[in-house]
DNA sequence: CATGAATGAGACTTCATTCAT
DNA sequence: GATGAATGAAGTCTCATTCAT
């Protein structure tokens, strides 16, 4: 089971481009190969199944996903910059291609449990990357410090989640980045918004 | 087709179970109509097909779900407790029916793109209710009257699915209605919190 | 899983003239679908996979085989006729049947492991047979009473089997039956034979 | 095609071995060149295809076999002598190589019908063997000059090998060769046994 | 109204063989 | 001579839907 190599590289793309095109279920390996250019025994060679292909998609993009936000967070002091940072790395990044949002926000999500578990794993880096945040802000002082940041997390996961894929299902109509101040803002403020934090 | 009658509720209640204890891909139309005690063919007397019985098993959970949680917010006069009773019914009414949850939550979303899409235009309604409370409390001036609406209630719902969601997937290890009051506090205060508003 | 009814047997039939025509590897679920007259997801229906179908045909066939001999074998008296019965029946019954003797004898061979245990155990009922008749001789005094009867069981079974895969293996160019004499008189006299027990 | 050189017996050896271990359908080339310690190709600068070598391989064994048989025999004066000798030598053989019998006793016989008809030409040799102790025995007056010699070589080739696959069925747990003495005393004197003739 | 036996399209995966290096 | 990455054909089984009873 090879790894590495351009082949593998050129069937991960070509997953993502035919997902993002024909759907989930109508991504069948023949697909894949074709688009890829490849036999379709060749899958088989860097892959161990349809399934070990999937996971590898989502490991690997978001795998780089994450990298970047992570080496972009360095740079950041305070936990309100850096939630903006966060935010705006993950719009940034889904903007910049519109293929994986699609195969991300939309296509990966109708797998069966045993699929949705491994993209969980991987999507735990993520999260805990929002916790990082949401501890260092609560511990500062800046964050209201008797919150559950479990909570909390779900609330900044939930919001950037459920706006990329609002854009993404109405065929990315709109500038997603641009919505990463309203977003920052809100979260920071609430609904009642309008006090001195962030303005 | 017909659209009523003891066998037809019946089937939306075998649907609901079979989903739930099976998952959505190994849901059959055989093993609904059996847990429903009926022949596979009646399942065609009563739904087109079976697109169709999974919209209706949502439709008509999630209509009851908005008219309760309608019923509910006649009583409340303020925006902020407006958005406070549709959390905690929608967290509430999650939790009396733990089959329902596992199939809002996690089976009917590894549905193709079309059903997806009629399942939206179900939510749609619930969303709308969403948008008259935001557009209430930013009239009333209670909500920061420069927000997007949309990024609000986008905020909104992705927050409160997100969380029920987590809760769906910890096996309902923990009380759900109870984090109805942190989530409503945080989405009015947001993360910086703790200001008069609420309290 | 329905075990009875005209299409099982229609189905078990066009199993033995498909695997006696195209050989065992050529004998696609789908070429014994169009034999039967079914449609290939009927095959399932009435057998749990392919690996069930063709363990079934062999139970079947044996099955029936074996019975006939038992019956036969009753109106017997001594062991050396029953002996002598048990491989008219054998060779009578194959050669009634060139198709089944074609998949006994040469295509059912070429099964893996799984599948070969199986049929062994159906085999067992009619080694018991010859060892029956075995002992019946040896404790009667015609057979000799020192032999070790599961040798003698195997010099049985192993020539009977040997004949009748030349047969088959010459395209059944001569008669089978009426080795049955030469054959049995062998076995009871040996090589050195001309004595007076069977003359 | 290089039918000599130390890599030919290598490849032949490693199939023995894997096709031992591991059965018939699952000993890949493959598996097969790694077990040779040679890369896939190589196998085909030895072998014309997959088939060649496995007749190949029953060939050399089969070979080495017969040959070994052969020699064994000339020491030897009367046909029953020789029938013994041939026994002998085929069980002590098998035993020696507790591998080599799996292969040739059940797994190559799991092959398709070209497969078996190009084994069956090696083994002709052998069955020739036979067929002269048979005729030297007829001729001389020790056997029975009645019998029909091709039905006589059956019952002694079925024998053996059906002893022989028992023996290999059962996990190898007894003594082959002992079964050598009372075998050859059945097929000389036959079930009813006990007279003058090897006594 | 209700039944349930029958249909048949469609896809993942394996593995013998090749050929550029 | 030797390698091993790449090829691509081919078959089992599932399950939504129909329709004769």
């Amino acid at each position: 089971m090879k790894r590495k190599g351009p082949k593998y590289e050129k069937i991960i793309d070509a997953a993502v481009t035919v997902i993002a095109m024909h759907g989930y279920h109508q991504s069948q390996v023949s697909k894949i190969a074709k688009e890829a250019g490849v036999a379709d025994g060749t899958i088989y060679l860097y892959f161990k199944n349809k399934e070990d292909l999937l996971v590898s998609v989502f490991n690997e993009k978001m795998g780089s996903f994450i990298e970047k936000t992570e080496n972009e967070l360095k740079g950041r002091q305070s936990a309100v910059e850096k939630l903006h940072t966060l935010i705006e790395m993950h719009f940034k990044q889904l903007e910049a291609d519109h293929e994986l949002s699609i195969v991300t926000q939309l296509e990966l999500r109708q797998t069966n449990r045993d699929l949705r578990v491994k993209i969980g794993e991987v999507l735990k880096r993520y999260l805990t990357l929002i916790d990082h945040i949401l501890k260092d802000g609560m511990e500062s002082g800046t964050f209201n410090s008797d919150m559950d940041y479990r909570l909390a997390r779900q609330m900044i996961f939930g919001t950037i989640d459920e706006t990329a894929t609002n854009w993404v299902m109405n065929d990315h109509r709109y500038g997603l980045r641009r919505l990463a101040d309203p977003i920052h803002k809100m979260l920071i403020n609430g609904l009642c918004g309008h006090h001195p934090h962030v303005e």
